[in-house]
DNA sequence: GTTTATGTATTACATTTGTAATCGATAGGT
DNA sequence: ACCTATCGATTACAAATGTAATACATAAAC
């Protein structure tokens, strides 16, 4: 699968968020967040066809969109290239950055404390 | 400051580890890890003095190179731009992903309760 | 003092990306 | 049956990026 654009991006979270959709409400659902014209959005509609993150049906003259990389799987990817790319591969330097600068909230931190939880359950036994 | 590029990235990193440095220490830094050709790992230098990324000062006819950009700098803005694109701003999902996927190990648990038990120190009078 | 090697600066060129405009087909309206 | 509005498809074009090659200046080697 080639890349995905930032721009590409944008458009395929629409379409995990509501799917399948066809081109005009995939442009209305962008139309608060941006300032993309019309013909931009189809034409990432297009390239992400093109990469194969995303497919269609036809309905009619129109074209009914649907994701196929999952948004999971794109986090999940996206995240390791990151955390390899940018902290050689360590997550915890980029949370303790976070903590560093304040710009962690009560919430995470309860969020992180429950998933520590539970991934010292599931490993207990070693 | 414009933004730094995948390969430029590369270069910065040999400056962040050892500089001031000439260009051709980098390259020799650069040797092994890639393929790069002398000739780009040159242009990428130029490419981050021109986005003010990085400054040199002459010696002789060569020049020694360093970081202007600090790398928790870009730690830090990559990071939050990165979570805020991906996942819609919230850390939380990104360690729960790669616990989910066993990509946490025991140094990262150790670490994350680590900067956890430090923030919950520094933030308990709340 | 010339020649040569080696630095940086400039130029090159294909691909990707952002941002559309135009083209061609066809469904709908009348 | 035609005209027209609206699809998707194709084309456009500048900027950024990856990946160098060439040009130009000058220090080093004879």
């Amino acid at each position: 699968m080639k890349d995905i654009s930032q721009a590409e991006l944008e458009v395929l979270k629409v379409l995990w968020q509501q799917s399948p959709a066809t081109a005009n409400q995939v442009v209305d659902a962008l139309a608060d967040a941006s300032q993309w014209h019309e013909k931009t959005v189809k034409t990432l509609l297009n390239r992400l066809v093109t990469k194969g993150a995303v497919s269609f049906e036809k309905d009619g003259r129109a074209y009914l969109y649907s994701p196929v990389l999952q948004q999971s799987d794109y986090q999940l990817k996206e995240s390791q290239s990151f955390i390899q790319r940018v902290f050689s591969g360590r997550i915890a330097p980029l949370v303790a950055g976070f903590a560093q600068h304040d710009k962690l909230a009560e919430q995470d931190i309860a969020e992180l404390k429950q998933l520590i939880a539970r991934w010292e359950q599931e490993n207990k036994n070693d």
